[in-house]
DNA sequence: TTGCGTCGTAAATCATAGTT
DNA sequence: AAACTATGATTTACGACGCA
């Protein structure tokens, strides 16, 4: 599902792999108030219940979509962190 | 203590500029393969271990690469020329 | 067949390194 | 040294695919 052509011409880099998600909602930066809110519910358990959910998204003013993304995004996180940090610091 | 974790942590962000060596292993790749410039898990590894750096690294910089590429293709032209011309001759030998 | 999980990524943005 | 640009890293938002 990959393989197109060959490029080497100039002024046609054979730049297929454009994807351009045209109906993509743009990526809006939340506030300092909102981040720090889901980080503390996050401490508080890495998964939400659909009621947690439906209160976090309530008091910060974001969709449930949103709240369950930034959790999957941020359980992400957590795991590159700790992946790459086996070869060093403990405190 | 949890202060200095955190403060550890927040130095993520420090950073170098890569080597020139590492930005032309990775501008070798990413011309060579402009077609499809998405390097597998295995190809990722070899090129943070050829590079030095960790195979995040080399995701990120591949993701920069990608999008600022597609963003202004001109003004990469030249680049491109060069590594087109750099692994053509290495073919040669 | 709904629905939330991970994985890989696009695109925008951030923070600072390097340049003029 | 301030202004500007390049670049590596992080943050939102999805698509693709998995599993219950």
């Amino acid at each position: 599902k990959e393989e197109k052509q060959q490029q080497l011409d100039p002024n046609n880099p054979a730049a297929n792999w454009i994807h351009a998600r045209s109906t993509r909602k743009k990526r809006c930066p939340y506030t300092k108030y909102q981040t720090l809110e889901l980080e503390k519910e996050f401490l508080y358990n890495m998964y939400l219940t659909r009621d947690r959910r439906y209160e976090v998204a309530r008091i910060l003013n974001l969709t449930e979509r949103q709240v369950k993304i930034w959790f999957q995004n941020r359980r992400m996180k957590m795991k590159k962190m700790n992946r790459e940090r086996g070869s060093k610091d403990i405190l | 203590v949890m202060i200095l974790r955190s403060r550890f942590l927040d130095a993520r962000r420090k950073r170098r500029n890569f080597s020139k060596q590492a930005t032309e292993v990775l501008n070798e790749y990413f011309y060579s393969h402009l077609s499809n410039p998405y390097p597998s898990e295995e190809a990722k590894e070899e090129l943070a271990k050829q590079c030095s750096i960790t195979v995040s690294q080399v995701c990120n910089w591949f993701g920069n690469k990608r999008i600022r590429y597609k963003k202004n293709i001109g003004k990469f032209q030249e680049e491109a020329n060069i590594y087109a011309m750099k692994t053509a001759i290495g073919a040669t030998q």
